[in-house]
RNA sequence: CGCGGGGUAGAGCAGUCUGGAAGCUCGUCGGGCUCAUAACCCGGAGGUCGUAGGUUCAAAUCCUUCCCCCGCAA
């Protein structure tokens, strides 16, 4: 069976090394990133892949920069078949894709040439792509322009997450890869190239604050947000100064929106709902005025509070109509 | 010792500063009103107030120990 150096880091990654196992392969090496502190208290926690590792009995290297010459140097001396690489989360250079006898190959979450980089399962979600998919490409020296080998489509549900469809691409990811392994061992692989151009935007690495809701954006976009970024990094608004997680929602229906919207501004007696505004806060739910539409929240959780339903929420908050939801801490 | 919020009835909270009868909203059970109801009215059940000590005539409340949950930062 042919020998593979691994190359990953997080929960995607473990689940395409577990896969690799499952299939027969022989592992010789893994490479994660480095252990980090995480936690409440800081203290140091190995990668998921490290983790899987351990458990398997595979050694574990962890380079700050794997491109520094004793790295090279290890992975020369192992003399792998082929190295597999799956959110590494670091740039392999040129002198480490070379050194597998078969190639250098990728797991991307995404179907390329869209949406190339880091995050793309939350991109293809967030914007409302019906589809996506996991791709096998042979790396090359740029970012996600490999030549691709295999490919599978996978359908975005309505109630998608992050999360849910993580799971689904690790499974079909870590399939596809040993499929292609097979293709290349028997010398039928095709290698298709990319197109240059992108038919999307790169896939931007994601940060805690890139979940930040912006009220006046429509509340269809709004729910795509946060089903796209649940778990990680998670959508969040303020309420009277404090974080509020949003981890559910639903847009309303056009008109039962326009009369609680008539309801709410008949309350106030002024102008109009501004983007933000709680609508209603009662027995239906919680409702939000967005930019366009409005979202009725379902699941939240308050800063320093467990998650819960809206109807729980409002039972200790006691919140009314015409209360402002922000993008501004200090409001 | 990174910063901070919290653990009170099945759920969500108030009460803690200024010790002195265990409360609120919802749920639940029973009854009533109603053509009817998730609406309204009346009544009931349900809590070792996270744990272990201490102070006190008296502790959910003050002091100390420990456990657990959560937000931020990294």
């Amino acid at each position: 069976m042919a020998s593979v150096v691994f190359l990953g880091t997080p929960d995607f990654a473990a689940g395409i090394l577990q896969g690799l196992v499952d299939a027969g392969y022989e592992v010789s090496a893994v490479f994660t990133q480095p252990d980090r502190p995480k936690g409440r208290k800081g203290l140091l926690q190995m990668p998921p892949v490290k983790e899987l590792a351990l458990k398997l009995g595979i050694p574990v290297f962890q380079p700050v920069k794997i491109r520094e010459e004793e790295n090279v140097r290890i992975l020369q001396e192992l003399h792998p078949d082929f190295i597999a690489c799956a959110a590494f989360g670091q740039i392999i250079p040129q002198s480490i894709l070379d050194i597998p006898l078969y190639g250098c190959l990728n797991v991307h979450a995404s179907l390329l040439p869209a949406w190339r980089g880091a995050a793309p399962i939350q991109w293809s979600i967030l914007s409302g792509d019906r589809t996506t998919g996991v791709t096998i490409m042979r790396m090359n020296a740029g970012l996600d322009t490999g030549d691709m080998i295999l490919k599978k489509e996978v359908e975005i549900g309505p109630d998608e997450t992050g999360d849910s469809l993580f799971d689904v691409l690790m499974a079909d990811g870590a399939g596809l890869l040993v499929q292609a392994m097979e293709q290349i061992l028997e010398g039928s692989a095709v290698y298709t190239p990319q197109p240059e151009e992108s038919p999307t935007p790169y896939a931007k690495m994601l940060k805690r604050q890139s979940g930040l809701i912006d009220w006046s954006q429509s509340a269809a976009q709004i729910e795509r947000m946060i089903r796209a970024f649940d778990s990680w990094p998670g959508t969040y608004t303020y309420l009277n100064g404090k974080t509020l997680k949003i981890l559910k929602a639903r847009p309303v229906p056009a008109h039962e929106a326009e009369q609680m919207k008539q309801k709410a501004l008949s309350l106030s007696g002024c102008g109009k709902a501004a983007a933000g505004e709680i609508l209603y806060a009662g027995k239906e739910g919680l409702v939000v005025q967005t930019g366009d539409g409005a979202l009725r929240l379902l699941e939240v959780q308050l800063e320093g509070k467990k998650r819960m339903d809206a109807a729980s929420f409002l039972r200790g908050c006691h919140l009314q109509a015409g209360g402002m939801l922000t993008g501004d801490k200090s409001l």
